[in-house]
This record gives C-alpha cells, structure tokens and sequence, in this order.
DNA sequence: ACAAAATTCCACATCAAAATAGAAATTAAA
DNA sequence: TTTAATTTCTATTTTGATGTGGAATTTTGT
C-alpha cells in the first residue's frame, strides 16, 4: 500500500508505545528508539496530542501517554489526523461523481477490496498492535 | 486507494482508449476527452511510449496506438512504468525486514489485503477496463 | 526561587511530484 | 515541395510533503 511516510511515523509511534512498558513515554525517549528525525518526530506529536490521539504531560519528567484506551484508537483515527481519509474512499481512476449507479471502469473489481482495506483501517485497533509472540524489532 | 496522481492519469487514458471506437488517438484528442491538464498529458504519452506500452505515429494524422494486445497490458505494469510498483510491495509500518518470520505489529493482518491488491493490480488488463453496459462518464 | 526537562511555536530548507513553457524534429497529405 | 499536424526534447516553475533550526513557554523537582 501506500500510507504517506508521516502516516508511517504516526503508526510506528502506536506500535512501539503499546509494546514497551513505560508509561510516559518523553520525546526523547521515542527518538532513541524510533528511527524518526528528531524534530519532525516532535512535531508529529504534537499534531497527535491536537487531534485527541494522545496526551502531553509538561514539565520535569513529562513526556506523552495515550489519550484514551487503546482499543478506542483506530488506525483510521490515527491516518485521519495524519493525512486525511479523503484518498483511500475515492474513485481509483480519481473520478468524482463514482459510485455503483456511475461507475468508473474499474469500480466493480475495485470496489469491493477497497472496501476490505477500509475495514482494515477503521476496525484494527491500537490495541491490536500489541505483540504476543515477541518478535518485533524497533 | 492512493494510486499517484500521474498513475490515476495513465490509466484514465487506458480505459477512454479501450473504450473509444477510434484506432488511433492523437495527443490532442486525448486532451480534448480527458481533463487532464494538457502539457502533462503529452509527457506522459511519451513516458509510457518508452515503456512499450503504447507506440507511438508521428507526423500528420499521427497519434498514439496500443502497442501489444489489451490483454497483455496490466495494471501493474501501468503503474509500474509511471511511478514504480515497489511502494505497493512494502512493510505497511515501513520497516525493511519485515516479512513472515520478522513480521511488524501489522504483518499478519494486513498481508493477506495487501495480496489482494497486488493480485488485482497484476491480473487486471486493459481489455478488463472495457465497459460493457455503457454507463461511463468522462 | 531556580534550574532542568519537557512541550510548543514560528520560520525556513529540501525534495519529489505535478504542472507549464517554448522550441525542435518528424511525417504525411495536398 | 510546401505546409500543417503531429510527437519529442530540455528546461523551468509550482506545490505539497518532508525535514531542520532556534527561541519561547510551560511545568516539575529540588
């Protein structure tokens, strides 16, 4: 597929916070452990910390804990705040009237595994990011 | 989905070519049918020239022509020839290794989709674009 | 109060995709 | 042979995503 790289970042970020013990994870303390640019990594944060996916705890010892449970954190939200869904729910010949009563050429072949790809994204879960057999690597 | 822009285009002429009773399409025919803005449109006809997918006939009355049979053009190689097919085969998290023995977090729930789209991209045809009911628009 | 550790803000730099511009080269019809 | 209709070439511009830099602000521990 083709998430955009920062979508990529945004995702990693998730995966890595729900497989590793801490529970205020600091910025630093991600950029040592994601392979991200540092400042693009913390404003990536940010921008996560704005749209309700995450929480900043300032000062000493602060850093960023989850906003909600994660299970309440779809990928969607998580590419949404990002990126935009707007893209993965178009027409794929980049028409804008397609639909099943003006299909594009494609539409019929197409539809139904866009429709699995956007499954995937609203109903996978933060939380099903969590490793049960030990074999990620960072 | 999120084809490139530019791939969104090459397959947009496919399917008017495919689907239009002319033999032999000028650059300006193209233009006037498609909206697609119209220096792009002539790079890219001299793009997917040199990639043998169309041939092209110079001078008066010229234009461009399939050139191999519908049905041994895919989609795959479209987008191939446009923007490269390699994004499409890689780790969703962007990791290098990942695979079935290194998998990421999202590995085993999001291969399976991501064969699916590989598979539709690399066994659709040109001659699969052909509409057969008569409801497209352009 | 102070200093340390953190987030936040604003501005700029780089890069690749997308779009544009103009002139040159080719060909076939008349 | 002329001319018109075409493709081809080289270069530049624009735009959006990605990446950097540095100073300002907030908060906590001591």
């Amino acid at each position: 597929m083709r998430l955009s790289k920062t979508s990529e970042y945004a995702l990693r970020i998730f995966s890595f916070m729900i497989n590793d013990d801490k529970q205020v994870f600091s910025a630093k303390y991600l950029v040592n452990n994601l392979n991200i640019p540092e400042k693009y990594l913390r404003n990536l944060l940010t921008k996560l910390t704005k749209f309700n996916l995450i929480k900043s705890i300032k000062g000493r010892d602060g850093g960023f804990v989850f906003a909600k449970n994660a299970d309440k954190i779809t990928l969607a939200d998580i590419v949404d705040a990002v990126e935009g869904m707007d893209k993965y729910e178009k027409c794929i010949l980049g028409f804008d009237y397609c639909d099943e009563s003006r299909p594009c050429a494609l539409h019929h072949r197409w539809h139904p595994i866009k429709q699995q790809i956007l499954d995937f994204l609203n109903n996978t879960t933060v939380a099903d990011l969590r490793d049960k057999e030990g074999n990620l690597r960072f």
